[in-house]
DNA sequence: TGGGTCTTGGACAGCGCTATCCTATCGACT
DNA sequence: AGTCGATAGGATAGCGCTGTCCAAGACCCA
């Protein structure tokens, strides 16, 4: 023999160096091609019944699970889902990823959360790190994106499903998108405090994200229509929103304006802290000064009195949104590209 | 010429399919082979100082962007960090996740979040899921996991960090954990009771996770130390905690146990809604009762009166945590497999 | 000056899948 | 019977990287 030099030999042969279970150790069990067995499994294309049975039973014996890394590679699409929200340390967006998250998980999706601090070239660098896991689809909050965002959104052909807003105009076409009129929203609160007879009615907003103007612009309005409105009874603060800050702006309110006789914040924690405060210094609510708030976060109708605030979809809007990404990541058209969600004006004490 | 029919020409020779710009693009462009591509723009081995130059300018001009898919699939590994928390209806491990997540995203790792339910089987199936994705690290809640999730994490070769707790002999040969000894801090808060003059001191919990009971053991040695424990005095629920379950179990010990002169709550919320229920039935805190709770939650501090609580490090425990994995995910030894990030008593009016 | 080590670049073979093309078989209809 | 189309399986070529092996040159010391 010419070869006298022994051969490397490989001592498993039947064996990936990586040690895991292929689709090709499945094929091979199963006596069929690694193609049918892809298909068999997917779904993909016509496979006899009795093959795709047997595919299945060989691969759940050798307990073949599909590797997405592989996958995403040949398939240039992963089964991950990016979803970006603003802040972490508002309960409302965790509730919302919350429930995105679980509708998503139940279909087999991964989800890539990013957290945008309100930040518009951070959105921007957080979609392009996204992107480059090729995300099956996208969920992102709010409406209002800089032009590169919305340039890379536009051109990658991630189905992409917005949260929380509506665009204004409910005919136009528009994103796909999942949420509620915060206009509206703003509106009905200040018709509700209009209706307990208050004609004095302060807005308190901190954050002053998208959402947050919206609710005052609908505050705005209403009280435009009863012809109470005037300017300096906005009160408005770029800090993210907290209870400590719902005091502050809450003594502030009542050191500058001590007639104003209702005070509509734009966030239940705002609210809350004002609350606490007016307790602390003996301010009756609210037959001085009647305090409303918005989202009905978890304690508002555990305070002194209890919280009138406007109750938002937020689990709803995750889930609704998350189907809604689903169908368009099948390749289906929704129902509707634009689902509203509503809200309820929760009347309790503080009112 | 024997070939009559025209070869099926392709336009775009020099261009993928994708039409992604790949590292070979770059090697192409800069005039180097892929491999050297490769290590320069990894700073894996040694490479020409010039040579690493002229690459990181071509890549940046061809605007070349590495692919995690393919990436993950020849190397095995990704560069994502699975973080496994109970819940995100918590603040404490929505604080614990924000910090980790953007301590690890600086340093160009995806966090993928998997939330447990405090549920040992949801826990092994969230494993198993995010194994799937070759995680280059794993961050995980709690040293309680059941034999299977253990067995995967043994024999997985990722490397793991636990959060929050520390095991209970500081000696042991044990895994990598960054937080606090609860069972310390559940001591120190009733020692501080009882340093206010208090003798009969309840503890009521909620959840009942293993945190919760190493504080109860706490409660219940320092008791046991001053000769004042009760059995009786213990109420636990297993629900999870909220103000409004807080309130309810306020009103339950008050009436069950009239002469208690101080409750320790396992959690802030749980003392929120118990002082929000004292507000309204008319009952003095602290001169009728004391109120304690754990963890400083947003709003203790804004009570009426201000919450006596524990303060616990928890967005340090997750960026020390994720630092930690951080250098193990490099193959480092970090200092110490071990970090106890203490605690503080806060102590403030309700005690 | 000769052999050894160290350094630096390239070639090449996959990683585990999917998508595309191709072939064989079957039935149906002219 | 012959043609056509539909159906179901297989072969093959990548997807875009990395890890391993190899070779060429630089460097060093005796």
């Amino acid at each position: 023999m010419p070869n006298d030099i022994l051969p490397i030999t490989k001592t498993t042969k039947s064996h990936r160096a990586t040690g895991r279970v292929t689709l090709t150790d499945v094929a091979q069990a199963a006596g069929v091609s690694p193609s049918t067995v892809s298909r068999a499994l997917r779904g993909e294309r016509a496979v006899d019944p009795a093959l795709i049975e047997r595919v299945q039973a060989v691969s759940a014996k050798l307990g073949y699970v599909p590797d997405p890394a592989a996958r995403a590679l040949a398939s240039q699409r992963s089964n991950h889902v990016a979803i970006l929200i603003p802040l972490l340390s508002n309960n409302l967006f965790v509730d919302l990823l919350d429930a995105a998250q679980k509708t998503l998980r139940a279909s087999g999706y991964q989800t890539l959360m990013g957290v945008t601090h309100y930040d518009a070239s951070e959105e921007e660098q957080l979609l392009r790190e996204q992107f480059l896991h090729r995300p099956a689809g996208l969920l992102v909050t709010g409406l209002d994106h800089n032009a590169v965002t919305q340039k890379l959104m536009d051109s990658s052909s991630v189905p992409c499903v917005h949260l929380m807003d509506l665009p204004a105009d409910p005919q136009a076409v528009a994103p796909y998108c999942v949420g509620f009129r915060q206009t509206d929203a703003g509106a009905a609160m200040t018709r509700h405090l209009l209706q307990t007879g208050r004609r004095r009615i302060a807005f308190a907003g901190a954050q002053l994200d998208p959402r947050v103007m919206q609710r005052l612009f609908g505050w705005r309005s209403a009280l435009q229509e009863a012809g109470l409105h005037e300017a300096t009874l906005e009160f408005l603060n770029p800090a993210p929103s907290s209870l400590a800050l719902g005091a502050v702006m809450f003594e502030q309110i009542m050191l500058q304006r001590p007639a104003v006789d209702a005070i509509f914040f734009c966030n239940d924690d705002l609210a809350q802290g004002a609350l606490m405060a007016a307790l602390r210094r003996g301010i009756a609510v609210p037959s001085q000064v009647a305090i409303a708030g918005f989202n009905d976060l978890t304690g508002s109708d555990q305070m002194l009195p209890p919280l009138t605030t406007v109750r938002t979809p937020r689990a709803q809007i995750g889930v609704a949104a998350a189907q809604m990404l689903l169908s368009l990541m099948r390749g289906e058209e929704p129902e509707k590209a634009q689902i509203d969600l509503g809200f309820d004006i929760l009347q309790r004490q503080s009112t």
